[in-house]
Parts: C-alpha cells; structure tokens; sequence
DNA sequence: GTGAAAGCGCTAACAA
DNA sequence: TTGTTAGCGCTTTCAC
C-alpha cells in the first residue's frame, strides 16, 4: 500500500501529529525535527491522500469547470488559463463539457458540488433560478456572465462593440448585419445591446439577421440573410459564425472583405489561420480563466468577503485582413473601393 | 452540513449499513426496506460524499486525463470522447495539461496518482522508463503511444500513411515531402515509418523535411525546406502543420494545390473552415477516447485481465480541395495540369 | 513543542 | 436480512 503518515512517524521517530504539522503547519514545529520529519517524507515518497485530508478539513482540493463545449476553439484557451493557474495553488481541475445542452448543466453542477471546493460555470446557459441553486450548492465563479451578485468575470462587450462599429464606421460602412447566437446566450445579449448602443453615435444602421446556432454551420446558414440585407459588413456572434459565414460566400464567389466585410469575436486561433485573416474582437481568455481561479480562491479563503464580486476585462479589436471601404452589392456605392486594411 | 448516510439511517429508521447497503448493494437487502430508505434518501437529498467512500473502497470515482496542449484542436474531440463515456459511468475527470513540456507529463502523473483510478495518457513524449514508472503507480491506458505492455489506444499509421501516399502517387506525384513533429513524438516516428514503408510500392520518392514544432507556426516555419526540396506535395506532421503551410505559401503567392499539394493529419475542425478545404487523413478522435475509456474501466474491473492490452483504429482520408496532379514549381512536369480532386 | 485521542463519512467484516 | 463494530488516512482539539 501507499505510504501513509504514520509510516513517516515511525520512520522519524515522532507522531502523526508531529508529521501532520510539520507539513501543513511548519511554524508549529521544532525547526530540527520538522526538517527530520521532512526529510523522511520525501525520502519515503510519502504523498498526502487528499481524500483523507478532505473530509476532515472539509477541503477537497479540487475546483471543477463546467462549460459548453471544448470543441469550440475559445473554451480550451479558457481552461489553459485555470488549469496553469489552478495547479501553482495545488488544486486539480475537474473539467466538465455539457455539448451545448443547458438542461445539462444544472445537473452537472450538483453532481460535482460535494467533490469540489467550488465551481466555475463558462459561459452558462442555465437560467436564473437554476444559477441561484448553483450559488446556494457550491462557491461558484461565472465566466462570461452576468447574474445578481454572483461573483464573475465578464467582459467589456459595449466597449468592444463600440470598437467595432466605429472601426467599420470609419471605413464607411453605413450599414451592418449582425448573426446572432442563441438566445439564451447572456454574450449574444450582451453584443446585441452593446451594438444597438454603439451603431447611432457612429451613424451606422445594424440589421439584426436573426439567431444562429454559435458555430460554423450556424454561420453558413446565416449567409443567405446576410446577402438579402444589403449589408457592407457583417459581423458575427463569434469567430466560429464569422469564419461560417467566411467560408459559404468563398463557395458563392463572393470575396472577403472586397465585396463584404466580416468581423468576428472572440479571436479563436482558427481566426488567423485562414486566409484573408479574419478581424476580430480579440476576448482576453487566458486572462478569463486566471481571473476566475484567483477570483474563487480568494473566496475559499475568506468566503464572507465583500471584494468587489465582478471582473471586468477589455477587449482589443484586431483589425487583420477584413475591412474594406464599402463597395455594396448593390445600389448606393460611397467613394473609394477596395481598401484593405492590415494590422 | 450535508446530509449523511446517518440523517438517513435515522429518517427511515434503519441503520447507517442500510443505507450504504440499499444503494450500492440493493440485492442485499429487503425490498421494502431498500424502497424506504430509497425515498427517504432523495427526499433529503442525500448524495454519499465520494471521498469518504474513496477512504474505504480504494477507488476514487476519478480518472486522469494528462495531454500535451488542450488548445490543439485535436485534443479537444479525444477529450469529449473520453468525457461523455466516463460520465457515463460515474466517473469525473481531471483534465491536465502541460504545456507540450514533456518533463511536466512524469510529475502530473505523480500528483494525480492518488486521486485517481486510473490515468489516461494521450500521446505522451515521456520517456520509456518514465511511462514504466507512471504505469507503476497508477493504472495507465496510453493513447497514441505504444510502450511495452502498457495498455494502449492506437490507431494504425502504416495503413493511414499509405493510404496518403497511394493517393498522391495516383495523381502523379513522384516526389513528396514530410514535415516532421517532434522528435520525441512517438506518432512522429510512426508516421515516418508508414511514409517510408509505403513509398516504395508506390513509386514515389520522399523527401524528409526535418523536425517542426506540431503547431500552425510549425508549419510556417517549415515552407522554406519545402519549397527548396523541389517536391509536388507536401505532407504534413499534422493538421495545423498542414494549415501553417497552406497559409505560408499562400501568402509567398504560390497557390494550393494547383501549384503545390498539401495534405494534413488528423481532421481537426479548421482543416474544411479554410479555403480550400484541406484534403487530411481522419483520425476517430471521439472513439479514440470512448476506446480508451473503455479499456481502464475494463482493466479497473479485472486489475489482472488478459485482455488483449492494444486497441487499434482505423483511420480515413479525407479528399477535399486539394490534391492535383503535380505542376511542379520546377523542371520535370508530368503530363496533366491542376486537376482538383474532391470527396 | 509534542503526543494521545477523537472523529470526518463511509463501507466491510462480523454477529445476531 | 439487519445492526454493531472497526477503521480507511488524515487533522485537530486537548492535555502534557
């Protein structure tokens, strides 16, 4: 069997206790004999049973991550930023995917409750109700929403759909589409209000082109709208939309950004792979995960905390090979053509 | 506090082995009994805490996924895979990543070992004697990686690679090139291994490019010897390799495949968002990972079963846009010009 | 500063 | 079939 404290204790002549404290509690310890203690331990390959720990400490040491999908290239970069974060403070991550079912999500969260310290929910679809229940059952840190006082990180969305808009503004855009994600996404709220906000000061006029699926397909299936809308531009709910979207006017012969522009969000790796690079609004996620790690440790330390319980992050519009100055499909066609702009 | 095999015990009138008896065990027990306690047990909400359980069973409920980089998109699908089927079983996951740093892989191993069941490790670059060590502390199942006896998901390269080469010699390729992975990748080598193999019979010479980084940037890097070998087709150590390419020729002008052919590795999802979509051997991610699921839970039941330890997959080419029929960027020019295949 | 004892929540022997 | 007892490995009072 595994080595146990005990053996230490025996090993180096001393208690359990004596082993106990001279690794969680060094302070509390004779210097010489919790370096003996010590010594003996990693001589032993000796390995705390965390299990053991946890259900007198009342600590598991483990955080868990439930998101949507881990397909969609922007949650990996997430959860790199907590896993890296999570184990320097020696906590393991349980990482959870529900594959876009927001009726699974309540579910893992009670499920995996009892065996973490606390939970961060990405981008959750559960409805209000079901995240109190989440609160109440387990310390929980949301990403990219927002819910009463429910600790969280989010981002500047009206910032970054200002950004947007006004980068599209400036290059004479006067008309822009935009293809919506679910609406049950709380993000796709979010832009769509940050959009609505940011396109009157710029002199833009948005067309909302209707809820799509937040993927590739859902981008492919929004290009029929989008074309019908006479836009100069469109902007999509993410990069995944957005690259769609890219791909079904390629097969339509319709280049990108000379005849149409597309914008995405997010900056997802797939973004800067295509050709012409997607423009994007670049969403800090590395930074997301290691916000929301430090956001709930902070909180497991001292759970009555009033720290301010939201995080806000900017974004940064990355202006790649997109944007162009107009040149419509049809009627009204301002001066200038064909202009690219780069980074 | 949570409520406990004792609230339970005491709100049906049984003792607390009942309890544990009417759930794990309920054959055990009378039926009346059993349907009491039942009820009595999610009326409270009664969810047995796993660690206490763990204390005494030896068994945890956890297994261990450890993988080089979450954000290369193949890996995302393995995990899913493994997911869905672990959850299926009661089991949660501890996802790790380390960073493509192979000196990460022994100590994740370490770390998880106690907390686990099992470990599952997707196309590990530890060192034999390493893997002998993690084998030894902890049930292993390798995915993509064959060592020894260790238990194993695999998937069958030589076939994979010839089905690469017979395609490009079909369409005229007579000389090919191979960016390499890492050295330390077992894949690699398997890959070069098949490409010579099937080379020969299929008249067609290869050029080994040298070794690149498995990434997009890999791949950029990597255009320079490619163009200097002289060779109709590049293949790539992967996808994002392959992608890197493509997008590195594509801005040196040179367009694919009618000037250069490129074919990619595992069919990630951005291998058909780019324009043209990459022709790429498919790799069966998500059975890769229910395989390997399927294998440490096997191996969990019967610790001591003969199963045989490999599992192989088959894997599929994927003609999309891009293979033609050679136009080499030099002298000698077979008969036909830009012939673009497709599925 | 250190040890003895108790017990976290659960299950596995052993009795009854 | 059920209850009683013991103890998994650890931390934590409470004495000393």
């Amino acid at each position: 069997m595994a080595v146990t404290v005990r053996d230490v204790a025996k090993a180096a002549g001393v208690s359990a206790s004596t082993v106990s404290r001279s690794l969680s509690l060094p302070d509390m310890v004779d210097p010489a004999t919790r370096e003996r203690v010590q010594r003996m331990a990693d001589h032993l390959g000796y390995r705390p049973n965390r299990a053991a720990r946890g259900l007198i400490t009342g600590r598991t040491g483990n955080i868990g991550l439930i998101l949507p999908d881990l397909a969609n290239p922007f949650f990996p970069s997430v959860v790199k930023g907590i896993q890296k974060q999570a184990h320097q403070s020696d906590y393991s991550v349980f990482v959870a995917d529900t594959d876009e079912d927001p009726g699974a999500e309540i579910g893992l969260v009670r499920a995996l409750a009892k065996q973490v310290d606390g939970i961060i929910l990405c981008s959750p679809r559960m409805s209000p109700p079901e995240l109190r229940e989440a609160a109440a059952v387990a310390q929980v840190v949301l990403v990219n929403r927002r819910s009463g006082t429910i600790p969280a990180v989010l981002v500047d969305s009206a910032d970054g759909m200002r950004q947007i808009v006004e980068h599209l503004g400036g290059l004479g855009h006067r008309r822009i589409g935009y293809v919506a994600g679910p609406r049950s996404s709380w993000s796709n709220r979010q832009r769509v209000r940050g959009l609505r906000a940011a396109v009157g000061p710029a002199q833009v006029e948005l067309v909302e082109l209707g809820n799509f699926s937040p993927t590739f397909e859902g981008g492919v299936s929004a290009v029929e709208a989008a074309l019908l809308a006479d836009v100069t531009a469109v902007v999509g709910y993410n990069d995944l939309v957005a690259l769609g979207i890219c791909s079904r006017l390629a097969t339509r012969g319709i280049t990108v950004p000379d005849q149409l522009s597309v914008v995405g969000i997010d900056d997802i790796p797939t973004a800067s792979m295509v050709q012409p690079a997607l423009t994007t609004l670049s969403i800090p996620k590395d930074s997301a995960g290691r916000a929301a790690i430090d956001l709930l440790l902070q909180l497991l330390g001292e759970p009555g905390s009033r720290t301010p319980p939201h995080r806000q992050l900017p974004t940064q519009l990355l202006v790649r090979h997109t944007t162009a100055v107009v040149s419509s499909s049809s009627a009204t066609r301002p001066p200038g053509r064909r202009r690219t702009a780069r980074r």
